[in-house]
DNA sequence: GTAGCATATTAGAGTTGCTCTAAGTCAAGA
DNA sequence: TCTTGACTTAGAGCAACTCTAATATGCTAC
């Protein structure tokens, strides 16, 4: 099957704008037809699926497009690095796992002692100055 | 005890230029010494904290002075505001703790197809198109 | 005293990653 | 033919930093 932008972006969660960004940047490969105009397939979907997993890792476009480049690459030791830059990756995101924890678990504080003030049961000692209860950090 | 935005850098990881951006921006109250330098106190490491928490929900920096002006407030309905506002942003932290879960498997998932191709247990599938496991999203 | 260093200040430029606008091309339908 | 709706490009705008330059102030060493 082949798409165009449009149906890409639909597909992929991604504005228009985007989809076409990233073409431009050569994030990856992409055809075009006899007008010019930008034509995906399935394979596209899971290389702008892999960006978006890597843009949540905080990997910057340029890191994508190392990576990417890699990806097409022939050289023989570019499967190590894939694997060497992946499993990097793997580690940022255990990270950011740990982070959103945290940072649950502080919201959740921070309504539950919003919540006990409305109720009456505690003085509003934050008037002032709120963020009083530990971070998520 | 009085800081520093040397010294507040430190205790919040935040840069000493994103102290001063975001004192600028008036997101936090910020004294002044007589020579005109910045200084806070252990209060504005709870701002400080604060903030990351709501940057890390996504919030910007409109909305978080938007919050903290309500912290400030003497109005009746600010703290049924701030509430609100802290329960909305709650439900954003499930989200991004239920997208960093998806993530973690995701990598996972893409390291180990990885090991299995370097330990010879699979065959080289993705030279050309990479990104073939399903997504994190 | 003054030289050097570390701290602070400001205004403003630069960067990243979008996001949007303007101006134009092309094909189908009323 | 006109409108609609898809596409194209170049480039402007924006958020949130991030950094640079120019300047000021206070401390220590010689």
């Amino acid at each position: 099957m082949k798409y165009n932008v449009k149906q890409m972006a639909q597909m992929t969660g991604l504005s228009e704008h985007t989809i076409r960004f990233y073409t431009d940047k050569e994030l990856l490969p992409c055809q075009r037809d006899e007008k010019g105009r930008r034509v995906f397939d399935d394979e596209s979907i899971n290389w702008f699926r892999g960006i978006q997993c890597l843009r949540s890792c905080g990997v910057s476009l340029e890191g994508i497009k190392v990576y990417s480049n890699l990806c097409m690459s022939d050289e023989d030791d570019a499967m190590v690095k894939r694997y060497e830059f992946m499993a990097a990756q793997r580690q940022v995101a255990y990270e950011r796992l740990k982070e959103a924890q945290a940072l649950v678990e502080y919201m959740d504080k921070k309504v539950a002692h919003y919540e006990d003030i409305l109720a009456g049961k505690l003085e509003d000692d934050t008037r002032m100055a709120d963020f009083k209860s530990e971070c998520c950090k």
